[in-house]
RNA sequence: CGGGGUGUAGCGUAGCCCGGUAUCGCGCCACAUUUGGGAUGUGGAGGUCGUAGGUUCGAAUCCUGCCACCCCGACCA
């Protein structure tokens, strides 16, 4: 194995997969398109569990657990979802394995242990949950039910990668049902926010917040709203999506309500998602040639602490000072590691740290302890800097609030440099070839002229943002009115 | 799921065309010298050649099935 990472400018997808294996986050196994998520990569996922669950907790959702396996007619009640997943579900149909007669020491399925009904299993839960919600609800008063769970789903994909798409994934799952349309659609805006606060705020990703056109829309879903990212191929990344399901799951599996009239309705439902794909967003959006470049807020070691020593009177002089530091630090919520190994020299250490994506490290050795000072280096920028012992503790923490506002503003000033206007479907071509990116055009509103771009280009709309502006224009394509640009983009 | 490619020690590989029991580098273990940006030397350990069959006196090598991974398409968070 070589030293240092594939360059990202000569193969991007390289340089990903290989940074995902060796920093430790990720994988794959034996097993068709599934992966290993590893301690290191886990931690990460982990923090964000931590930061999305207390923002879920404060907009007023429960956690509960729902089965893995939905009954085959179940799964169907709700025709248009059940359709738009069809393609990818793996279903079991026995429940018995036996000893092979014809094949000492292997095994195969029972032929009599066939299932009389077949099992889904869950590529995402509107059906079982909302089956279990005809139960839960029946007046008003039982509104709005507002759940979440954290599960793993599996979807039967032909093509994978390691976060970006697996066949099994891990995610969160929000399904609420309300009394009114409107109430539904104000939650399913509260949660794009909610992501769009995490996406930004934690990762340190700059997200368009808009909606799916018809084409993009969740199957089952009245309307998607969705944040997008840009990654640093000028490629888009779906970070999370937020439906509004109108009643059709309500009215699947007949879940009404009295209202105060006394009246029967039919509860009005959301649903919204992100998944283990913000790992790969996370690592696509900020890591460089060297390795991970993690956001402070969500990284499992914020500070690494190296010490340089050739004696080992000197390591034990520089422990004490660390430990008194690393104290100081974890007091202020840091996460701090003292990589004391004797195994391995500072310079493997500086590597290692970096392609693990630490914020922040300090050197520590003799001349540093003669001077009261410590060598401090951060790993959006690479700078390295002398600063004193005395109040580091403040010193790094402040340094690591810069960092995460660093790299955000990396990242959005990355996004703007890439979002470009076009008024011709030759300027259009032309900008996806030489500078990918976002690119907002005019769109006629059909169905037809996307697909027909999608075809033509690999381009497909990511969204029609919130905050865009009316404009009238004429679509790029066929001429016809449009009164307001759209977000293009070849997307993961 | 269609087309192409790959699978040899923990990792990366040579060998395969043309059959004779496996090469090199990194890593690992021991010792010594080292330690402010991926150390050096010496010695050592480690392999069902993805897997199951077949051909053959003999298979990493030839043939077939299966599994996994990578690339390109179709599909998708």
């Amino acid at each position: 194995m070589s030293k240092a990472l594939p360059k990202r400018s000569e193969d991007y997808s390289l340089w990903y997969n290989e940074l995902v294996k060796r920093a430790g986050l990720a994988e794959n196994s034996g097993v068709r398109g599934c992966m290993v998520i590893k301690p290191y990569g886990f931690a990460i996922w982990e923090k964000m569990q931590r930061v999305l669950d207390d923002m879920f907790k404060k907009t007023g959702h429960s956690n509960a657990y729902f089965p893995l396996f939905i009954p085959k007619s179940m799964f169907e009640a709700e025709e248009k979802n059940a359709e738009g997943f069809a393609k990818e579900c793996a279903v079991v149909t026995h429940y018995r394995l036996q000893t092979d007669p014809e094949n000492a020491g292997k095994l195969r399925v029972d032929p009599e242990a066939k299932l009389e009904e077949e099992l889904v299993v869950r590529p995402t839960s509107e059906a079982i949950i909302w089956s279990t919600y005809k139960g839960w609800i029946q007046s008003y008063r039982d509104l709005p039910l507002l759940i979440n769970q954290w599960a793993n789903v599996v979807r039967w994909e032909m093509r994978t990668r390691l976060f970006l798409r697996t066949a099994e994934f891990l995610w969160q799952e929000g399904h609420t049902a309300h009394a009114t349309a409107e109430e539904a659609v104000a939650e399913t805006v509260q949660m794009l926010n909610v992501y769009a606060d995490f996406a930004e705020n934690f990762l340190a990703l700059p997200v368009v917040k808009g909606v799916k056109t018809p084409n993009e829309r969740f199957a089952g879903a009245l309307d998607t709203y969705c944040i997008e990212g840009l990654m640093q191929d000028g490629k888009a990344l779906q970070a999370g999506t937020s439906h509004f399901l109108g009643q059709n799951f309500a009215q699947a599996f007949d879940v009404k309500f009295t209202n105060k009239e006394g009246k029967q309705e039919y509860v009005w439902g959301t649903s919204w998602g992100v998944s283990t794909r913000l790992m790969g967003a996370l690592v696509m959006a900020h890591s460089d040639d060297e390795g991970l470049v993690l956001p402070p807020k969500l990284a499992p070691i914020q500070v690494v602490f190296v010490p340089i020593f050739r004696k080992d009177e000197e390591l034990a002089q520089i422990s004490e000072t660390v430990g008194k530091l690393k104290e100081k630090l974890e007091a202020k919520g840091i996460s701090v590691k003292y990589d004391d190994r004797d195994t391995e020299r500072p310079g493997f250490k500086f590597a290692e740290w970096e392609l693990k994506g630490v914020p922040v490290r300090v050197a520590i050795g003799p001349r540093d302890l003669e001077n009261g000072t410590a060598e401090v280096a951060r790993r959006d920028t690479k700078e390295k800097q002398s600063m004193q012992l005395e109040g580091l503790e403040n010193t790094i923490e402040n340094l690591l609030n810069d960092i995460q506002e660093n790299i955000y503003n990396k990242a959005l000033q990355f996004r703007q440099e890439n979002t470009v206007k076009v008024d011709s479907y030759e300027d259009f071509k032309r900008v996806l070839d030489e500078k990918p990116g976002f690119v907002l055009a005019h769109w006629d509103g059909t169905p037809e002229t996307e697909e027909r771009i999608k075809e033509e280009t690999k381009a497909t709309i990511r969204c029609i943002a919130l905050d865009t502006p009316e404009e009238n224009g004429v679509d790029m394509v066929t001429g016809k009115p449009s009164s307001r640009r759209v977000y293009f983009a070849r997307a993961y």
